[in-house]
DNA sequence: AAAAAAC
């Protein structure tokens, strides 16, 4: 099949409302430029081109780049509130919720769901739900996921950013040839804990269905069995924990050759648990010219350097402040007291919480040891608790989740393998039994309440032994404007100095010059979308052919950036890299789709 | 010093 049939499979039109262009497949036609030429080609200029009359068949026509440009420059000339209108309201936007953002030519934001120019089978879903408009992250990173670009993302988890990069994915896969048999995935998303592989495929499920995509997800504690069926029936979208995924890449029981679109979740989790050797052996089966999104809570070195190595020509956007900030909807609670009065506290503060209607509890402990003691202690004396950890089975781990999930259990005592990236709804309280090793693990875990609009309330025991966090623990407080406790400045006072090496964790770097993506003179620099009205070009995520070849690999590996050793021979062991150096093109492996009619050159 | 992850 070639890759033009596979284009229309399932109706993968775009948003097709007042197509200028006739049909939808039409409406796809591309000329900008990725990172190139100019992106613009809104309605308003139609009248400048020559068209096709009515009734002719439609003509590709010969653009005139220059021409267009100039014209382009006028019409703002002319019409000065277009563009600054439309410019304020995106600057206003990224300060508001506190973007940042640097790369090169950087698509603008989109507001609404219907900007997003979603084809019809994730619009469908989306209007499922009841959002009422994309969250800041969706907002920036599903035009520059779009339009193919690598996205490297610094944002809290619970914020959409699962949709954020499962709905360009769904959309690419869609503008890929079908499986063949023997075929890999073609969408890899990579997380650090079963947990998460488990709710991401959830969203994938709920958004892939209607475009008959199919999914597997790959982890280690669970049997093979129904993993190997979902890879070996065909799945377009996998997603993994590295350990099971490298057990199957080395069996031969799947591969990563069609894989042209990669997710890396939770990087500096991911880094911090020592999976760097896993993840480049994961890297080196795909091919390097894949489009890659990797998301992180942080921009410590060691992910800037991953994201140096591993994605060329990214866009980085940071969401959030600059510095360590928790959710505003908890309220935050700091008791000071020493260890031996926690387990009293524990139970009043349980006591007054199962008074309420609303009641649901998540309990972080320092160690798995203290989680399994307190859980068995307080089950003893009748609470409806579970706990949850690294070294419980899976199916232990999947039954108190659920427990927790569905209500039945309302309790649960957990180690830091739910402070991240858990997705409970209506979790009323976190308590934290022992403050964690770090200030940025304390907002990970309060941040398991509030999720949405919804509010929640964090209690924090906090001891002496802990006072080398006070001062983080108070600026994130402060930041949320909430009351602190003398006894927490006290324990704060009493340890100036004592925290070392805090500097530059929280440096989030890559801001640089260029913020604003519209900003300056990038404004018709290329692959920039215009919200506005009726200049909204329909095209915005359809650029020109990805110049991204092979090669385009030289110069990759031999800029400022290097890709460590080349991959050529990358292959550290185990197995080598396979990647498809046959059938799909570069230029398919973007959501960007090639214009209609004869390929524009003879690698097609 | 802990947590997470493949058999």
């Amino acid at each position: 099949m070639s890759r033009y049939d596979s284009r229309d499979r399932r109706g993968t039109s775009g948003r097709d409302g007042g197509s200028r262009y006739g049909s939808s497949r039409d409406s796809r036609d591309s000329y900008g430029g990725r990172g190139g030429g100019g992106g613009f080609s809104g309605g308003g200029f139609r009248g400048s081109m020559k068209g096709s009359q009515p009734g002719e068949r439609l003509r590709k026509p010969k653009w005139d780049m220059s021409t267009l440009q100039k014209f382009e420059k006028n019409f703002y000339k002319e019409h000065p509130n277009v563009a600054s209108r439309h410019q304020d309201e995106i600057r206003r936007f990224h300060k508001e919720k506190q973007i940042t953002i640097s790369g090169k030519s950087i698509p603008n934001p989109i507001f609404t769901f219907d900007e997003g120019n979603f084809p019809d089978y994730v619009m469908s879903q989306l209007r499922r739900n009841s959002w009422q408009a994309p969250t800041s992250i969706q907002s920036q990173a599903w035009p520059i996921a779009l339009s193919g670009r690598n996205l490297v993302g610094i944002a809290q988890t619970g914020s959409g950013k699962t949709l954020g990069f499962m709905l360009p994915a769904i959309v690419h896969v869609n503008h890929q040839p079908y499986l063949e048999h023997g075929d890999g995935p073609i969408v890899l998303v990579l997380v650090p804990t079963r947990e998460l592989a488990q709710q991401v495929i959830e969203v994938s499920n709920e958004f892939g269905r209607s475009s008959e995509l199919r999914s597997a997800c790959v982890y280690g504690g669970a049997p093979k069995g129904p993993q190997l069926r979902d890879l070996e029936r065909g799945a377009e979208i996998c997603i993994a924990t590295p350990g099971r995924l490298i057990d199957f890449l080395e069996s031969g029981k799947t591969n990563l050759r069609r894989t042209t679109y990669l997710v890396l979740d939770e990087a500096d989790r991911m880094l911090d648990m020592g999976f760097e050797p896993q993840i480049r052996k994961i890297l080196e089966q795909i091919r390097p010219d894949r489009q890659t999104l990797m998301w992180s809570a942080t921009w410590p070195k060691e992910v800037r350097r991953l994201a140096e190595e591993f994605l060329n020509d990214y866009i980085q956007v940071n969401i959030g402040a600059l510095q360590l900030t928790a959710n505003h909807n908890i309220l935050q609670i700091i008791d000071v007291c020493m260890d031996h009065e926690k387990e009293e506290k524990l139970v009043k503060l349980l006591n007054e919480i199962m008074q309420e209607k609303e009641n649901k509890t998540l309990i972080f402990v320092e160690t798995k040891r203290k989680a399994d003691d307190i859980a068995r202690r307080m089950k003893r004396d009748g609470w409806p608790v579970l706990s949850i950890h690294g070294d419980k089975s899976q199916q232990e781990r999947d039954w108190a989740l659920n427990d927790f999930r569905n209500g039945r259990n309302p309790i649960l005592i957990a180690t830091d393998v739910a402070s991240r990236g858990l997705d409970v709804e209506d979790i009323k309280f976190v308590i934290n039994f022992d403050y964690p090793t770090c200030s940025e693990d304390y907002v990970h875990r309060i941040g398991r309440t509030g999720r949405a609009t919804n509010t929640g309330t964090a209690y924090t025991f906090f001891t002496p032994g802990n006072a080398k966090q006070a001062s983080d623990l108070v600026q994130v407080l402060r930041e949320a404007k909430q009351v602190i406790s003398p006894k927490l400045l006290q324990l704060e006072e009493n340890s100036r100095g004592m925290r070392g090496g805090r500097g530059g964790r929280w440096q989030r770097g890559g801001g640089g010059g260029s913020r604003f993506s519209g900003g300056g003179g990038s404004r018709f620099s290329g692959g920039n979308n215009y919200s506005n009205g009726g200049y909204r070009s329909q095209n915005s995520f359809s650029g020109g052919s990805n110049s991204g070849s092979y090669g385009s690999m030289n110069g990759h590996s031999s800029g400022s950036s290097s890709m460590g050793k080349p991959y050529q021979n990358g292959n550290s062991g185990g197995f080598k890299p396979q990647w498809n150096q046959g059938g799909v093109t570069a230029a398919s492996l973007t959501s960007i789709q090639p214009p209609p009619g004869p390929p524009p050159s003879g690698k097609y």
